[in-house]
DNA sequence: GCTGAACCTGAGAGGTTCCTGAGAGGACCC
DNA sequence: GGGTCCTCTCAGGAACCTCTCAGGTTCAGC
């Protein structure tokens, strides 16, 4: 499991961050409660979209996450009426992947942004951190960095000693949720939970194989970064000796 | 057995901690809750789901290990009731290692974490105060020290004089525990009992086997440190003289 | 010093874990 | 509809780890 990170919503920042989750799937509600818990937010959940207005009422969320599928009042109607009552809280929304562009275009003018479903919780979390940072204004850096290797969360850019570089979107998670949490061993699991999306259910040798190519691209064989601890999983370290 | 340690759950950091074993298997929870006790928690145990659920209400623990596979009621769905009745204490879980992948998914994402049986109990305490250290949140940094040895549990390095040393994972655990009972003389039988599987039936030698490679990895033969103690078993100490 | 027991360590079998190239199939874009 | 890019699966083989074994060394007690 992945420690809550030194910078997590509850620590010199101030109290927890307040965000507010909204989907009738009780199993996403829960994942994500647990998730962003976890990541040192308060969280409060809501299983459909009168709830979800109740609950922003006592709540007063600084962040919203979404779902845009829900029977009775979908997520841009409930956008619309918290708007109505002069909700300022950004917004992100959970769509099916082939929501029409029309509908979710535009949803990236204001504050808001949005996620396909199913997602990665690495990929969420970072959404809401960056959302988070822009509203704050406090320039916390979106530049990750470690021993040469530097990922711009906002950009979506990497360089290795400065030369750019250019990853996918499954090895640009990878990458980040590898420099997230520098010299730890990772283990197999934790790497998967957080970096797949929710409902993968496929061979872990994925793993492996982004494994591979990430090394392709951004290690550098003679001043190896990223490290296999065998039986565990993974370590971003500095080479021995 | 090994005694309670300096630092165990119920020392300066007020009283024990409090930790539901559940499995079937009563040699295995018997197993267990002998071990975590020494271990200085409090400890009770079930034998099945609904007993889980009932001890858990009475007991208020801080900590849960659930066994996947059992009759009625499995380990996941234990969870989901836990949940539903607002359980925050984090749980381990221990699975076949067969268990489908899809299963398992997830599982780290809150602050739980799982074992596969069958499990050494270093391993499983090891994983125990990971998981306490972190909800604890009170840093008291996850390095085990011994006269020149240095060992991270998060990173999993080994230094000797600063020096990074590569280990094996059973080299590892091994360390672990002598790191964890310095200066006390260790039986074959309590570091067998400790550092390889419960289940483990070979030859008992292998320890002599895994010692050897200890000393020359991480011992300097100028000032030994892992001392063997004849007709007992090993300690590590610092040289007499 | 002698003897048997305990211990040490090098060599290697056997099993597991990991790496990587090749390619199928899907999503997306013109 | 064809090309391109991406994700994931698979398989062969390399690398590595664990454990066993056997021959040698050390030690305690006499």
């Amino acid at each position: 499991m992945s420690e809550p990170r030194e910078s997590t919503a509850a620590t010199a920042d101030g109290p927890a961050q307040r965000i507010l989750v909204v989907d009738d799937e009780t199993s996403i509600a829960e994942l994500l409660s647990v998730a962003l818990r976890y990541e040192g937010f308060e969280v409060a959940s809501a299983a459909d979209g009168n709830e979800a207005l109740e609950r922003w009422e006592s709540f007063r969320p600084e962040l919203i996450v979404l779902d845009v599928m829900m029977p009775g009042l979908d997520g841009f109607d409930v956008a619309k009426r918290l708007g109505e009552r002069r909700n300022e809280a950004p917004i992100i929304f959970l769509t099916a992947r082939d929501t029409t562009d029309d509908k979710i275009r535009g949803l990236t003018i204001g504050g808001d942004d949005y996620v396909t479903k199913p997602f990665s919780i690495e990929e969420l979390v970072a959404r809401i951190r960056a959302i988070l940072r822009r509203a704050g204004s406090a320039d916390h850096g979106s530049r990750l960095t470690f021993e040469g290797i530097e990922l711009d969360e906002d950009t979506r850019e990497v360089f290795r000693d400065g030369e750019p570089v250019d990853l996918t979107d499954t090895e640009f998670r990878l990458l980040r949720f590898l420099l997230l949490n520098p010299r730890r061993a990772l283990t197999r699991g934790q790497i998967l939970d957080h970096v797949w999306s929710y409902d993968f259910g496929g061979d872990a040798r994925v793993l492996e194989t982004y494994v591979s190519y990430l090394r392709r691209k951004v290690d550098r064989p003679e001043r190896p970064l990223i490290h296999t601890v065998r039986g565990v999983g993974y370590s971003l370290r500095a080479p021995r000796g």
